[in-house]
DNA sequence: ACCTGAACACCGTTCAAGT
DNA sequence: ACCTGAACACCGTTCAAGT
């Protein structure tokens, strides 16, 4: 494997992006990528072992468009910054984001947002014992709730719609009909990814948590 | 496509899973799971349109399998017993499951889980305007865990180990450093799943959440 | 050190044909 | 109504060879 300085690596990993971005993650393939800057399919497994290396890559590669929010900030400030960069960057990739999901987070990139998230947590007063289970409470959601948004999981529909898809009369869905009115609002999918996390962080740290030490600059829901 | 009774689709999903299970994701082919049922190919295109559909009609399937909690049960125990279950089937399949992240949830089965979580939502004092937030919520985050879980997106590792692959000196992991004991515990995940769940449901029907009306019967966290 | 070209064992899917 | 068989345009990847 070619590590070297002046490594293509970069630029294979923007080809793959590029690829995925205007024709969707099925066309990524190793002879489109190639094609994409110009070289053999083979010439790729000159910086990547396989495929799946280079899907691996392409998960740090995303996460580096991460930006981490400055130092001074306050914690609860901080974790909303990170959240809001990562949907954001989901957006930016919808096709590959997912991937996210599939491959584990050992990339440099994910594992210094990790650490913004450790030191934010232990600022909020967090429990240390308990500081890598609110991290990985904070990054499910935050990162489920991406994906959802960019696969499409999160699927509007009214009660007819989905009675229908059930293939059952509205009357079998006492708990959809209860609620009828609000499937035919549209979502304000910003403001609900806020008001979840800040609803996440008060339970993390809100009085009575488990793990809570001292009171801690949680805003004000807003949604 | 033939829907008639007698179909054999339920066999060829079920060949589908079988093959999934014993040798992974990527060897669940049309032509795999047709010799696995003894027919040709081309065969399975009687049933379904082409492979895309075939795995959505799997999403509907494994979501089959969550035996829904008995209907006497409070608004908490329904909930907590749904999430156990989503969790359970998900390890039961652990290479397909990924696959409801990335597929909207437009299955009968699917409709019915959501149908039971409204329903407890309502009984536990949510406002029916925030109901489909949080059901979103939940099962953002139980779907998330589990995925994460059997996809192994939880990578453990002690602080060593991450600063290895971070490329980084422990020294610039100052949120690490300062938790690195815990990095190395143990983690039981049934655990950690039920205390997430419980800090869950205590914030979108605790005392001053967005969206409550009345007292609901939570359960102290056990975390 | 980096890339090419041919080849192999696979894919999903179309089409025409069989019973 | 249900299935087969041959064929097509793709895949990822190996190997040997070029400069």
């Amino acid at each position: 494997m070619r590590k070297i300085k002046g490594s293509r690596r970069p630029e294979i990993l923007d080809a793959a992006l590029a690829v995925a971005a205007e024709d969707g993650i099925d066309a990524l393939t190793m002879r489109t990528v190639a094609a994409r800057i110009g070289v053999t399919p083979m010439a790729i497994y000159g910086y990547f072992r396989n495929k799946d290396e280079l899907l691996d890559a392409l998960v740090g590669r995303i996460l580096a468009d991460v930006t981490p929010p400055p130092g001074n900030l306050s914690w609860s400030e901080t974790i909303l910054g990170l959240a809001v960069e990562v949907r954001a960057v989901a957006r930016r990739y919808p096709a590959v984001f997912p991937l996210l999901f599939t491959r584990p987070a050992v990339h440099p990139s994910a594992i210094l947002i990790v650490d913004r998230l450790f030191d934010a947590l232990l600022r909020a007063g967090v429990e240390p014992a308990q500081v890598p289970r609110v991290e990985r409470m904070i990054s499910t959601f935050v990162l489920g709730y991406a994906v959802s948004e960019v696969g499409g999981r999160f699927a509007e529909g009214s009660l007819d719609t989905r009675s229908r898809r059930a293939q059952l009369a509205p009357d079998q869905l006492p708990g959809h009909r209860a609620v009828a009115e609000q499937l035919d609002a549209p979502v304000d999918w910003d403001a609900e990814f806020r008001a979840d996390l800040e609803g996440l962080l008060a339970v993390v740290t809100g009085p009575g948590a488990p793990g809570r030490r001292q009171p801690a600059d949680l805003p004000a829901p807003t949604g």
